[in-house]
DNA sequence: TAGATTGTTAATCGATTAACAATC
DNA sequence: TAGATTGTTAATCGATTAACAATC
């Protein structure tokens, strides 16, 4: 087997949705061209990345939709639930902890936590709000996986580094700040402003 | 001068914000090295993406920082405000509009539209909602540049297709789902739940 | 069988990195 | 001047596309 590429993984978990699409219409046969018609993704590239896991399609006939997405899932999220907490319950993160506060496929907030003391107590979702002095050992309790920081710009590298002693891996930055982390810890940047910038500039080329 | 590749883009937006921020720092020169330590991104590639816009720096010394980011924005920023409209005010909608519905840089949320009647005709941060049926008309009354989908899933493609038909150049999809648009559209996608898993995904590798 | 579709190889494309002469 | 840094070229790397023999 391969190594994958970040842009297998994406596309990977982008099928994933679609054949839990194609499963709920009780479409139990697909092949990469019509994969390709839905996603937007050139067929080739589909059967390439489908390689990648194995061999599981059939000449003439295309995949088992059923067993596609399992294979998908065996590779990539054979964890049952994904613990997330997040930082930060002002706009956007009261909005992703309401969301995400209920499970959603394998997704789920565990905890929250604020600087704010009105907050700190009080439950959204469920989903109880935490002092940030806390964070290490309710992180510990809750098995997190990911965390995600939604503070103000000026505290991203301070829960950067709580979160990197904390022994979370993964971490989805929403400030626009570039953070400095342990290199073994992943960092996902979401930064709505530039997002609509570059769209802005692309569609003007 | 070369066509700018999105990648470029995306960059030159994080070059104009770091260099907003050594501007407010009063530091007025810059090495590509300097950068490089500030972004994550490598030196020779940001002397390559400065390349594409022209010959401003000076060896031994570096690039004025005020100048480069003029630089930047006469290529990619000249419009003083790009107007945004969205459609969809539930959480994330919400929270969306009451951080751009204040001009943010050059971007600000113009107009909201929901099927809600509830809403309708209430405002947030002084932005007002507005029916989704009179959107062709509002949208050109402000001048719309791009759209926002936070619809709830079932509805994007119908949304993509109003905005397709008010002449936005430019739509970011948060819904999970693909929509189809005009070529000359250009779309970006923000799955919340996809990149949150890929994230855990990269993390175990 | 006939023919549509997979799995895979080779060709192409674009982006990144390395290196260094030019230069202030 | 001496030497650090740019601008640029060549080398490398990885990802995408095209093409087609294998095959059910």
């Amino acid at each position: 087997m391969k190594k994958l590429s970040k842009k297998t993984i994406s596309r990977a978990l982008l099928y994933i949705r679609t054949l839990e699409n194609l499963i709920k219409e009780k479409k139990y046969f697909v092949s990469s061209q019509e994969l390709s018609s839905i996603t937007g993704i050139s067929d080739s590239k589909i059967r390439k990345d489908i390689a990648c896991f194995g061999k599981v399609g059939k000449p003439r006939i295309g995949y088992d939709t059923r067993k596609l997405k399992r294979l998908f899932e065996d590779f990539l999220l054979h964890k049952k639930v994904i613990h997330i907490v997040i930082f930060g319950v002002g706009n956007l993160g009261t909005a992703i902890v309401k969301y995400f506060g209920i499970r959603r496929g394998k997704l789920k907030i565990v905890a929250a936590f604020d600087k704010d003391k009105k907050k700190i107590g009080t439950t959204i979702k469920g989903i109880r709000i935490y002092p940030v002095a806390h964070a290490a050992e309710i992180i510990a309790k809750y098995h997190g996986d990911i965390g995600i920081i939604a503070v103000p710009e000026k505290y991203s590298q301070e829960v950067a580094d709580i979160m990197v002693a904390a022994h979370l891996k993964g971490i989805v930055n929403f400030t626009p700040t570039s953070i400095n982390v342990a290199k073994d810890v992943f960092v996902k940047d979401i930064d709505f402003s530039i997002s609509f910038l570059a769209l802005y500039c692309n569609s003007r080329t």
